[in-house]
DNA sequence: TACGGTAGAGAACGATCGTTCTCCGCGCAA
DNA sequence: TTGCGCGGAGAACGATCGTTCTCTACCGTA
């Protein structure tokens, strides 16, 4: 049982790093079981299709993601700095050299016209993310319009970047987004 | 010559339907040779691959944009009711029973990563976009860092409106502009 | 009427895909 | 030791892809 854990998040951490730099669809079962050490039998016992592979490596994927905002908002001690967190965290990862824009949006791009299930895990990841800014947006006394803005700044950062290969859009996303805050809600200082 | 541009129209026209519908990769040139009623050695004589198809596609879909943008901004007077305008234009896009998100963002999460000229036409297209928002938000005063934060709001609608399912994006985006405009440029009344 | 060249329809080809199956070797109960 | 079942390696399968080739019908021209 803990082998079986074991084997299972190696195919879906290889996977994941194929498919996020390759694309999924250009990357093969084989590809997979390569990467992974694990026989193609063994991987059709843990999903029963490449499509709940895809699936699967969302959800790590989401659980890396959450992992990543909740570091990078270790120093901030306010609602507003928490959300402020959210652009430096982009910034940095702007500036991996594997960054190849966001998962989520790439492969709802790739699959969600032919995968439900696809297009529902990537909803529902980007409905959790704005369900987060939205916590933090009532904590300050915003209203749910200005936490759906700041998630589209967000949104808007990751394909700017993606698009042109450069950092930049994570600092005008937070240059806007503190526009935003500051006209939304009175400043305490 | 005429007849062959006819040929080309209708090989772009049906490829850009079935792709924006389908995804690139799920549709076969059969599929493309069928809607458009242009058999495969005359398509092949007009495009050397099908990678040099999708380029011409997104060309066309640029054209499409543009003159999208410009219909929009018809009525309006100011550059800044012409910057507004586009959120308006995205609205009623998002509207439409067959939107499926930004074709641009669609393929290039699809084929970015295997195809260059395909990468390079979509960020030729971003560009050219931002250049367009650039010129407007210069004529009321603002500053390319204001530019940058106006189109990343339209690259987080698209996305968002995409992903979500709904048309809300368009109007917080629109919402966000605004505010964005209001505080980087006093306003004139 | 005879003919050269063009274009259409679709068969054919080689490659690759997702998925399944076959074979083999190893660990364990009696 | 002998038999048995499980898992690994990868061959095999059927489908489908992008691309090319073959064959045929038809066109204007002499």
């Amino acid at each position: 049982m803990g082998e079986a854990e074991t084997a299972r998040e190696q195919v879906v951490r290889a996977a994941d790093e194929l498919f996020y730099t390759r694309g999924v669809q250009a990357v093969g079962m084989d590809a997979v079981r390569t990467a992974a050490g694990v026989s193609l039998k063994r991987i059709y016992s843990l999903f029963s299709s490449k499509d709940e592979l895809v699936v699967a490596v969302l959800r790590h994927r989401t659980q890396m993601w959450d992992a990543g905002i909740a570091s990078a908002s270790e120093n901030a001690t306010t609602a507003r700095e928490r959300l402020l967190a959210i652009f430096d965290f982009l910034d940095a990862w702007f500036r991996e050299s594997d960054f190849h824009g966001c998962a989520f949006i790439n492969t709802h791009g790739e699959l969600s016209a032919s995968s439900q299930a696809v297009a529902d895990a990537v909803r529902e990841q980007k409905r959790s993310f704005q369900e987060y800014v939205g916590r933090l947006v009532d904590e300050i006394g915003g209203t749910p319009d200005l936490a759906a803005q700041v998630a589209i700044l967000a949104e808007g950062a990751q394909t700017t970047a993606a698009i042109a290969g450069t950092p930049d859009a994570a600092r005008h996303a937070r240059a806007a987004a503190t526009t935003l805050l500051d006209a939304a809600v009175p400043a305490h200082v």
